[in-house]
RNA sequence: GGCCGGAUAGCAAAUCGGUUAUGCAGUGGAUUGCAAAUCCAUCUAGACCAGUUCGAUUCUGGUUCCGGCCUCCA
């Protein structure tokens, strides 16, 4: 049985879709200024593993991830950049679009951009003036009253009163209380607009994510999901616009994940703390940087550093190693999965709220069985390799060959690596130990590690 | 100030009211010409103080420290 944490109740809670066929998800994806950093991998990674596991777990999934293309961050890059929005955001989603392949991330079945929902957007604020929960100021902009929404704050436990003695007061606002917030804003004679019911402008951030999710998921849909940091605020305002509007619940289950940290801080764009993933990707493979990602629990922080991303390259390491050399035919698999607990040890830790450090320590006892059973049972430990491999595609790793995993970022050419081996194996042969030490140590100051068995030598990089 | 989280061995990271988490590193052994890889064994835990319990790292209360949200953020 599947249980999830749910934001919203504070709850780990057994997972039931609205129609047991089918189950809505919908993740709040990026804002496309810039380059996407390790705080946006965690969620493209994460959701990716909840996304490969419903999809065993239900006949179908529908699994939404929006993109921001026009907001006030992106209107001040484009003017600095002296460069069109469409451009600008093309560019940039282009680049998500390669860093998510880099790390794995299977795309969404749906990608919807907020430019092209905003007929979406004002039928939801029309919906909202009409019940009288909207307004526009004199400014222009369409505010949403908070006050008359009766469960503001049951996603984030705020309360409104609570909030109104540390808000801020903003002054260039006409908002009839300060927590409201904007639904529709009146464009700047430069500014690119929409011509709307309420005058030329563009939407409020949260009512995109409304209009789109109930767009393509219906008024009341299974799952929310996004960073840890769109709880308060976004989500809770999603939850008042589209509830406010259609008058039903909106989603069962709000699903948020954890902060990515530097030196036990977040990292955050304000902070300047950041690293994109490109960035990262020079040093780490992204099978990598998912393995890290996946290390701990979704909900936990991640401590982003050098030290753990080796950790995590070690770690893939040592599994490939497990596989490496054995064939991948699928004959007795099944039977060995019968007979072991692994793939259903593995399930269950998924079921429990995607606990993905229990299902790579798993993977880790897996590998430990293959290795015992090398030189016992070989097919045996065929038939583990391939359920190790198995066990991987569930969640997104271990799919490439193991040669090319362990030798990757070799400098050397293969041809002049395997001429060194057999230089070595002559000297070895020939009892000169001095000689194929040598080489041996050579090949190490390059980054090469030797590794011999009965079956001759094979290398892999360090 | 209000509202949430967290504190596990050298490091990373889970589970769990009583039994080996797991990985890396360390130590001893097997294997190897020597290594590497692998296997076997093994050392390091549960911030602090009370309480509940036959028994708590796990439940309850308090203390200390750390982090997050309350403004844009994944």
């Amino acid at each position: 049985m599947l249980k999830i944490y749910n934001t919203l109740s504070k709850h780990k809670e057994a997972f039931q879709p609205i129609d047991p066929n089918k189950v809505g998800m919908y993740v709040c994806g990026m804002t496309v200024y810039d380059y996407c950093h390790m705080g946006h991998a965690r969620v493209l990674v994460m959701f990716d593993v909840i996304t490969r596991h419903l999809r065993r777990h239900f006949p179908k999934v529908e699994y939404v991830r929006n993109i921001t293309d026009i907001d006030d961050k992106i209107i001040k890059r484009a003017v600095e950049n002296k460069e069109d929005i469409y451009s600008l955001t093309n560019r940039f989603i282009d680049a998500m679009h390669e860093d998510e392949q880099a790390l794995g991330v299977l795309p969404p079945d749906v990608e919807p951009r907020a430019t092209d929902a905003i007929d979406q957007m004002f039928y939801m604020i029309e919906t909202l003036i009409e019940k009288g929960i909207a307004y526009q100021g004199s400014n222009g902009d369409v505010y949403y009253s908070v006050r008359d929404f009766e469960g503001y704050g049951k996603l984030s436990g705020k309360n409104l009163d609570e909030l109104e003695a540390g808000a801020r007061v903003d002054v260039e606002t006409d908002k009839r209380d300060p927590l409201d917030f904007v639904l529709w804003k009146m464009a700047k004679p430069s500014e690119p607009s929409w011509s709307s019911p309420w005058g030329d402008g563009r939407p409020g951030w949260h009512i995109e994510c409304s209009a789109m999710s109930c767009h393509h998921l219906g008024n009341h849909f299974d799952i929310h999901g996004g960073g840890m940091d769109l709880t308060f605020p976004h989500h809770e305002n999603e939850i008042a616009q589209s509830e406010g509007a259609n008058g039903t619940t909106f989603v069962n289950t709000w699903m948020h994940v954890g902060f990515v940290n530097i030196n036990d801080e977040k990292m955050s764009k304000s902070l300047g703390n950041f690293f994109t993933i490109r960035g990262v990707l020079e040093s780490y493979d992204g099978e990598t940087l998912r393995y890290f990602i996946m290390s701990s629990h979704y909900r936990s922080p991640l401590n982003f550093s050098d030290d753990n991303l080796n950790l995590a390259k070690t770690s893939l390491t040592r599994l490939y190693t497990a596989i490496r050399g054995l064939s991948t035919s699928d004959a007795a698999m099944d039977e060995v999965s019968q007979r072991f607990d692994f793939e259903s040890r593995f399930n269950a830790s998924l079921d429990d709220d995607f606990n993905t450090p229990i299902a790579l320590s798993i993977l880790f006892e897996l590998a430990k069985a293959i290795n015992s059973q090398r030189e016992k049972d070989i097919d045996q430990a065929n038939a583990l390799a391939q359920l190790l491999k198995k066990l991987g595609s569930y969640i997104g790793i271990l799919q490439t060959d193991a040669d090319s995993f362990l030798k990757q970022g070799v400098d050397l050419a293969d041809e002049d690596i395997d001429a060194k081996i057999k230089q070595r194996d002559e000297a070895k042969a020939n009892k000169d130990f001095a000689l194929s030490d040598q080489i041996r140590d050579e090949l190490t100051e390059l980054g090469i590690i030797l590794e011999d068995s009965a079956n001759g030598t094979s290398w892999r990089r360090g």
